[in-house]
DNA sequence: CTGTGATTTCTGTATATACTGAAATCGCAG
DNA sequence: CTGCGATTTCAGTATATACAGAAATCACAG
């Protein structure tokens, strides 16, 4: 299962993105490799294509699988494991965002949220306003996430199809509805 | 300049934030301090604040401003440089999506555009379709990014507010229940 | 020019993380 | 139970990155 020259490019180049954005390179590139696979590898292939040691395969198979972008399957009359990954970019995109939302924004919302009645019984006006407009943006953009993730992905692929043409559809600008 | 104890976790939380998401830590830690901070700080209140060393600070500033997160300015009769960053949290996030889309989606789109057409001439069909999928993904998101910059803020914070509620104006389409 | 404070650059060291290879464990067949 | 392939865990090592402190540079006042 040697990958081709594209392939391999491929791969490189993802684990190199993932390692930008806080994810273990080499995790990125299993990633990669099974994203491109026609059909699911064992770790054992997945160990020679990308020439690292079984048992650090072994590790990133298992963050992938927490992170529920990879999934082990099997055959009759075989013991090993077979991985794969979706092939459809956008569940692939929808998955990370949630896991990362789960693991670091709403836990940050809440340290945000306490943080915030801290500094306002310290008394520090100032703190106390950056860090509640920081904690409101997080849970505005959260929120967002939330209803979208709830619409059919045909309504998602046309709305970003759309892109800013949807104003179009929107109703006159109406005042806002401030809250406190 | 040591910052109160609230203020203290909210930027050690935002380094360990930082971090997860390729963030050098002590370069998030120097642009929490800016943003809770309420007047420009000096690279050696900063150092002092978060005891780092001088020389370290030097870098992380250097590394914010060309994010252009962070700006320097000057004080009449002062020599020293100081340095302060925006307020405003959704102007920060736009910033720092435009720049990681600058540095890393759109030389992603080039390579992906280019692997696409070698996986084509090395007749892998598969390979080259996976390919293509994820470098149409990119480039629509990019679109709709490019789109979405164009629009005013106050639009843009009308239409997270919405959330999925804009199906709701949205023509001709097929959505659950109710009607425009 | 010279001196001085501010700032940056540079080099070596520390630290966090990734990774390997070996050992331990698992799960099943015989 | 025993043996064996598959898998995971673990401990030590390697590597990449962050960081400190010293040296160099800069900018300007006098």
């Amino acid at each position: 299962m040697t990958p081709s020259k594209t392939a391999n490019e491929f791969i490189l180049h993802w684990g190199e993105m993932g390692s930008r954005w806080g994810v273990n390179r080499t995790v990125a590139q299993v990633h990669a490799l099974l994203y491109l696979s026609p059909e699911p590898l064992t770790a054992e292939d997945i160990a020679e294509a990308l020439s690292v040691a079984r048992s650090n395969v072994s590790t990133s198979l298992r963050e992938l699988q927490n992170w529920h972008l990879v999934q082990a399957t099997h055959r009759m009359g075989d013991r090993r494991d077979f991985f794969s990954t979706s092939h459809d970019v956008w569940e692939l995109f929808l998955t990370v965002i949630q896991q990362r939302l789960e693991r670091e924004i709403e836990p940050t919302i809440a340290v945000l949220g306490r943080l915030a009645a801290e500094a306002r019984a310290e008394k520090q006006p100032g703190v106390t306003a950056r860090i509640a407009s920081m904690h409101a943006f997080l849970q505005e953009l959260h929120g967002w996430y939330e209803q979208m993730k709830g619409l059919p992905p045909s309504t998602l692929r046309r709305l970003v199809g759309l892109g800013a043409g949807i104003t179009k559809w929107l109703p006159r600008h109406r005042r806002p509805k401030e809250e406190r």
